[in-house]
DNA sequence: TTATTAATTTAGACAAATCTAAAAATAGAA
DNA sequence: TTCTATTTTTAGATTTGTCTAAATTAATAA
């Protein structure tokens, strides 16, 4: 029908985002939280998208996304992810540098464009992160819900993912080598503070909460 | 010192364009032209890049481009022809789909990513259409000025580019094989139309003039 | 050289996305 | 339930890039 500019993707992106990761009502503060921008500004793009009925929009009353607002946001995701994996597996940035960068390349409009890039990274499903990706008609395989921080001594697990993407949580991740794919095993956990001692690959070291917190997982099984 | 908008660079490469292959001086009109917008609009802009230092303007007097604009320019054709060849190369599209798509993704701004992309792509001296890709610093090889319709009966030559990138041009000459790095030798002149009778690969057939005059070439120098 | 035509610039307006400050509505506490 | 605090919306401006129509300048032809 019509479409989107680059901001209303980028507001329905966040929606989408507040909406199935977030805990509390979608509504105007924590877009403008979200977006870095002010409650006045999505005020205005939110009559703009419900106009356009990408959004269920009432005053004062929050917002609820449509199938059709879904499907641009699952489309932008798409982009996102692929492009990250583009990024990383091919022209070899660390996963902590790619999110900008796909931030950009996300909006670049073509379709096909996407179709063969999806094809010549071999159909990836899920991106340096661990999310998973899209595909064509929106349908991607589900996240481990399981974070470390829920683990339990005695048992190995692999990583699947994070929940914090921050530049500052990743780069702290990989001085430690715990990137996606790799095994983790809960050595021990510490009563007083929750903090846990893990093995990765040879080397022991402690996660404080706040870490393992941040950290997807799912149950280690077998080596092949 | 400023960092140009995704139009200020169109601008810019129009201009730089108009400057290099164009005949006539650069004037407003010849802008509106190329851009496909109004006088009014290119006065607007032209006050704006020159306030930028990237063009000198003055009123009614035409327009010349700065060595800061020329570095601009040059950086976005940089971007604009790797990503062509990353998408002919690397995506297997066909030369005539490539340019729109390079259009958008030559706006994406990190430095970083279009010198791990040219790594990536083995540092290529031109793009997909035979045009030169210039370097960081903006030097690129010379384009060889041999027009086809310039060449002599019996004579091998080398195909190095075109001077009409219109997709209809681009697909007619690819059904006649005729794509940079092709060999051709002309069997005949006509002296009639300037036709001429040509040979690629084990075909034979007639170009008219106004294809031969859109065709670059060099002298063929032996197979290997 | 003057008159007419063509090119260019100015004036004023518009759309998208944003902002600050003020007004209105809702939610929470007493 | 009524008052206060918080959230949300409105009002009015700003910036970027665009447009049409009118005015101005330059070019050209008689």
């Amino acid at each position: 029908m019509y479409q989107p500019t680059a901001t209303e993707e980028n507001y329905l992106k966040a929606i989408y985002h507040l909406s199935n990761t977030g805990i509390k009502s979608v509504n105007t503060s924590s877009i403008a939280t979200s977006m870095e921008t002010t409650a006045a500004s999505v005020t205005d793009m939110l009559r703009k998208l419900s106009d356009k009925e990408w959004i269920n929009y009432e005053k004062y009353k929050g917002v609820k996304i449509t199938r059709k607002g879904e499907k641009v946001a699952l489309g932008i995701i798409r982009k996102h992810r692929l492009w990250e994996v583009f990024l990383t597996n091919i022209l070899e940035f660390e996963w902590e540098e790619v999110h900008h960068m796909a931030e950009e390349l996300e909006h670049v409009s073509s379709e096909e464009l996407i179709k063969r890039l999806d094809k010549f990274l071999g159909h990836p499903k899920f991106d340096p992160h661990g999310d998973p990706i899209p595909d064509q008609t929106g349908k991607m395989e589900s996240h481990d819900k399981f974070t470390l921080s829920a683990g339990e001594a005695g048992e190995k697990y692999t990583l699947t993912g994070v929940t914090d993407h921050s530049t500052l949580f990743l780069k702290h991740l990989r001085k430690y080598g715990l990137l996606p794919g790799v095994t983790v095993s809960i050595a021990e956990i510490m009563d007083y503070d929750k903090s846990m001692l893990v093995k990765v690959s040879k080397d022991k070291f402690h996660l404080s909460l706040e870490v393992s917190k941040n950290i997807l997982i799912k149950k280690y099984v077998g080596s092949k």
